[in-house]
RNA sequence: GGGCGAUUAGCUCAGAGGUAGAGCACUACCUUGACACGGUAGGAGUCACUGGUUCGAUUCCAGUAUCGCCCA
């Protein structure tokens, strides 16, 4: 980046604007970064390695809130481990969403007249990469404009060629452990997108329904006084397809008709009366009918019993042949013609209101059908045992949760798992590499379709011709394969996101090397199911030696509104990330957004008026940057051109006062601060940041360093200088991860760095340990306590802030009254003092403030009516009297001396003695005044 | 039905076994040679409720209430 671009003057120049546009300052850095590959590691570089994998957006539109807050907490944790020194890779992507995307595209096709079978499979393919390059532009851009320090040369997408040759890989590998079976099964479908979804993508929702209590005729016998039964549904279409009616076998008034039969109205066909311990006899009547494949109880009934499985529905939610007369209805319209027919013959015996749960699809948002399926499926088991194991590894956890609650939630979830569906009649998506040797079933496809599975057409051709090409030559037929048309479940990619990424299956690949397993995942709670555990069971099945594909997986919530409602695209809710960067700045919004987030992985609402499209949360982070950015200014007019290099290190015992105690304040806070952020406590680590930023940095060391910095002795002038610019450069550092282009571009500003440099490849400070220094922060504790007490005399008395007068200190203490002798000239200019003297104790003639028991402070004004100052004193005593009685109590209970450490002990006493003293000190000034 | 979380200042939220914190909002004053996106000084809370453990609980434990989420 040359020189002449930055925004920034040369050290020294005051030519600074007075606020901070970061819209120029933040485009500027991220095409610096990013052409400098700052963020493209070498495998080979030394550094302990780290890596993190970024849960890659769904190629669906745009990113919302929800994004730039994982953005915002992953970005802060690589910047901070590259400041660490490790050897960081950050690796970008996005995901193909099979089923959105496609139902995203159907979409846009039916608004224009056309459907997918009118393009052709080739085609629509060609459309949806054509989407997904938009969507993927306009996800990466705005992954760009937050400042993401990711390694844009390696970034992958999950339809990628890499990814198809580690997703086929992966399905050959489960298939030959026996992991991958195909077979008929009740599964989910979804009518809506016309394909199977998993367990995972059905979502109950409590709907407010019927239910119908429908006759079923017994099939007569003679002299038997009960003629039908009665069942309650709340499907009746599904009827038709009835195979059995259920009572629990203990409830008295069915047991003896169990084994006779039932004519099944409307259809006329004779179905058995079964008993099964699962039919709840306290539910409608105590008689359910039986649909095997319509209902997931009713399939288990069926299995039990030997029932035969009539589907009655096609897969377009319509009825099929076997309903018979109501054949061709949308099942919804075939509902109610059953009703109506029921009812017409007399059978309906009544409808009652009922509330009940309805399963629907997550995507397609229409009640799933559960269907008699031919599908391929995961056995999950195997690969759950594994993850449980690792999870009970006594060396530690693997892999970690943060917060560790949810590992809880992860481990109930991997025990009873059931198999996953991982086949979906969709078109975009990886198509199953299974090839069905259709010329042994008739050119068709069905469950008993020999097939098999390769890498590619040819290694499929191979096997089929070992073991049919004898047979089918032998026969006078031509081997015909034809490949699955179906394409897996995207998560089935994802799930091998932390190594496909990485190169695997390539065992020579030098990513996978140095960077497998990854360090940590970040990701909501959310998709623990669907993505974190695929993952750690898909890894299990490839690099079970690694234990877990990440060491730590970090938690975090989810954004929600103003209205604490979560941010989703079909409430309407969602926040646009862009809007609040172009107004605050995307430092300030990643700032807002992990200053947020300090408790434990709590969901986070975000203020926002929508009227305005303004952020109070997001505002304030905006003004921190404005006040770093004027405190560099400040620093840049008054460092005199040098650099925190060209003026060295502090000098230990040139140091005064303020000196000491902010240089004690930066070793404490660089200490706490990386413990912070390298136990994702970032929120903390932003807190931290923000008060030694603001209250120590700039409202007491700068304005205790001023005159210092505009006064005449030299040597003094440096010290103040080299104190202020070392303390500045380690706060930039620090806050580099949090704001990652205002600290970038400052650092420059502040050290003169070239412009080939950066600060995000610098190293986290290390000030000098002997700096800390308790005594010296409590010594200059002082100063800024007395500072405020006068301040606070000078407002109750009505004192003209810009009238100077005589102030004085006042206390027996030697140590502080060489504090006060040495910093008058400071003090004077913080309290508005025109002399400013220290005597042990106050003379007559004074207005009063009480610092503490041991200091008092006063301004020489006129006597007069002093309300305000008597009210204070009174609240003052009330306070310390309360403090007083509870010190007093505690310490007269026998037991808390005998019981309690003796410090703590020990503290109590000098605080009640402290309380005592002070309100002693409050009680004389309230009798001066009267 | 099972599990998890939350309940702290007007609002949004931190916090920690030993006298309650921040930001925003609020009040008063101040355009002082970095910053009004600023400064100074203030006001404001029975830490949901009830028990228990403890010398001491807002903090730990149990239960209750309300709200929210997940699983069935």
């Amino acid at each position: 980046m040359p020189e002449a671009a930055s925004p920034q003057p040369a050290p020294g120049s005051d030519a600074l604007p007075k606020t901070y546009d970061p819209a120029g300052t933040e485009a500027r850095w991220q095409a610096a970064w990013e052409q400098a590959g700052a963020f493209h590691p070498d495998p080979a570089a030394p550094g302990q390695p780290f890596s993190v994998v970024i849960p890659p957006p769904n190629v669906t539109g745009s990113l919302h809130m929800g994004h730039a807050f994982n953005t915002a907490l992953i970005d802060t944790i690589v910047r901070f481990q590259r400041l660490q020194g490790k050897n960081v890779l950050c690796l970008p992507g996005t995901d193909h969403a099979s089923i959105a995307v496609q139902t995203i595209l159907e979409k846009q096709l039916k608004a224009e007249g056309a459907s997918k079978d009118d393009l052709g499979r080739d085609a629509f393919f060609e459309r949806a990469w054509a989407w997904k390059a938009e969507s993927g532009g306009t996800i990466v851009g705005q992954l760009r404009r937050l400042g993401y320090s990711v390694d844009w040369g390696r970034e992958r997408f999950t339809l990628d060629p890499g990814l198809n040759k580690a997703v086929v890989e992966a399905f050959l590998r489960l298939h030959e452990q026996g992991l991958i079976y195909r077979g008929e099964y009740l599964v989910n479908w979804c009518p809506a997108s016309g394909s199977a979804v998993s367990d995972l993508e059905v979502e109950m929702k409590e709907v407010e329904g019927s239910l119908w209590h429908l006759r079923y005729p017994l099939t007569p016998l003679a002299d038997h006084p009960i003629d039908h039964l009665v069942v309650a549904t709340t499907r009746p279409e599904t009827m038709l397809g009835d195979t059995a009616v259920a009572v629990n076998p203990a409830d008295p008034r069915y047991a003896h008709l169990v084994g006779r039969s039932i004519t099944l109205p409307l259809m006329g066909r004779q179905i058995p009366i079964v008993a099964d311990e699962h039919v709840d006899p306290a539910f409608g009547t105590g008689c359910v009918k039986v649909t095997p494949a319509h209902d997931p109880n009713d399939f288990a009934i069926g299995q039990r019993h030997g029932l035969p499985q009539i589907t009655v529905m096609a897969k377009d939610g319509s009825m099929n042949e076997a309903a018979g007369r109501f054949a061709g209805l949308d099942r919804f319209e075939a509902r109610k013609a059953v009703v109506a027919a029921m009812e017409a013959e007399g059978l309906l015996v009544k409808t009652e209101p009922h509330r009940h749960s309805v399963p629907y699809s997550d995507r397609g948002k229409v009640p799933v059908e559960p269907l008699l399926s031919t599908q391929w499926f995961v056995r999950t088991e195997p690969l759950a045992a594994r993850c449980r194991t690792a999870l009970d590894n006594p060396a530690g956890a693997e892999p970690r949760f943060v917060p560790e609650r949810w590992s809880k939630v992860y481990r109930d979830w991997l025990t009873d798992i059931r198999d996953w569906c991982i086949s979906r009649q969709l078109w975009w998506g990886h198509r199953i590499p299974a090839w069905f040797v259709v010329s042994e079933t008739g050119g068709v496809i069905t469950e008993a379709t020999p097939y098999f599975v390769g890498r590619s057409e040819a290694e499929a051709w191979a096997k089929a011709e070992a073991q049919f090409g004898a047979a089918s030559l032998a026969a006078g037929r031509d081997l015909v394969l034809e490949q699955d048309p179906d394409v897996l479940d995207t998560w089935f990619s994802s799930g091998l996101w932390p190594f496909s990424t990485l190169g695997w299956p390539d065992p020579a690949a030098a990513d996978l090397a140095t960077w497998y397993p990854t360090s940590v995942l970040v990701t909501g709670f959310d998709i623990i199911f669907f993505w974190v555990a695929r993952m750690t069971m898909l890894a299990g099945a490839f690099l079970p030696e690694a234990r877990a594909p990440f060491g730590d997986v970090y938690i975090h919530g989810l954004v929600r509104d103003e209205n604490n409602r979560k941010m989703s695209k079909s409430a309407g809710n969602g926040i646009d990330p862009l809007l609040l960067i172009e107004r605050y700045g995307a430092d300030a919004l990643r700032f807002a957004l992990v200053r947020e987030v300090a408790g434990a992985g709590q969901d986070i609402r975000l203020d926002y008026d929508r009227k305005t499209d303004t952020s109070a949360t997001v505002e304030a982070a905006r003004n921190f940057a404005n006040k770093l950015f004027n405190a560099t200014r400040f620093a840049l007019m008054n460092l005199g051109g040098e650099t925190p290099a060209s003026l060295g290190e502090p000098v230990l015992a040139e140091l005064e006062s303020e000196d000491r105690w902010i240089l004690s304040r930066l070793v404490r806070t660089s200490s706490q601060c990386a413990e912070l952020c390298g136990s994702y406590r970032l929120g903390e680590a932003a807190k931290l940041l923000y008060e030694f930023a603001w209250n120590d940095l700039c409202d007491q060391y700068i304005e205790w360093a001023k005159p210092r910095l505009f006064g005449d002795d030299q040597a003094a002038r440096t010290t103040a200088r080299r104190v202020l610019a070392h303390s500045l450069e380690a706060l930039l550092v620090m806050l580099h991860p949090l704001m990652p282009h205002l600290s970038e571009d400052l650092w420059h500003a502040v050290t003169g760095a070239e412009a080939s440099e950066f600060l995000a490849l610098q190293r986290w400070p290390q000030p000098n340990q002997q700096w800390l220094d308790p005594s010296h922060e409590s010594a200059f504790q002082f100063g800024i306590d007395a500072v405020r007490a006068i301040r606070n005399l000078r407002a109750l008395s009505g004192v003209k802030p810009a009238e100077k007068l005589p102030i004085g200190i006042h206390t027996p203490t030697a140590a502080r009254r060489d504090f006060v002798i040495a910093n008058q000239g400071k003090i004077s200019r913080l309290v508005g003092a025109s002399e400013l003297h220290w005597e042990a104790e106050p003379t007559a003639g004074q207005l009063l403030g009480i610092v503490d028991s041991d200091a008092q402070v006063g301004l020489s004004v006129p006597q007069q009516s002093l309300d305000a100052l008597r009210e204070r004193l009174q609240k003052d005593l009330a306070k310390v009297e309360k403090e007083i009685a509870g010190l007093a109590g505690r310490l007269a209970n026998p037991n808390f001396a005998g019981k309690a450490p003796p410090e703590v002990v020990a503290e109590c006493q000098a605080n009640l003695a402290e309380a005592r003293a002070q309100a002693e000190l409050v009680r004389g000034r309230l009798l001066d005044l009267g």
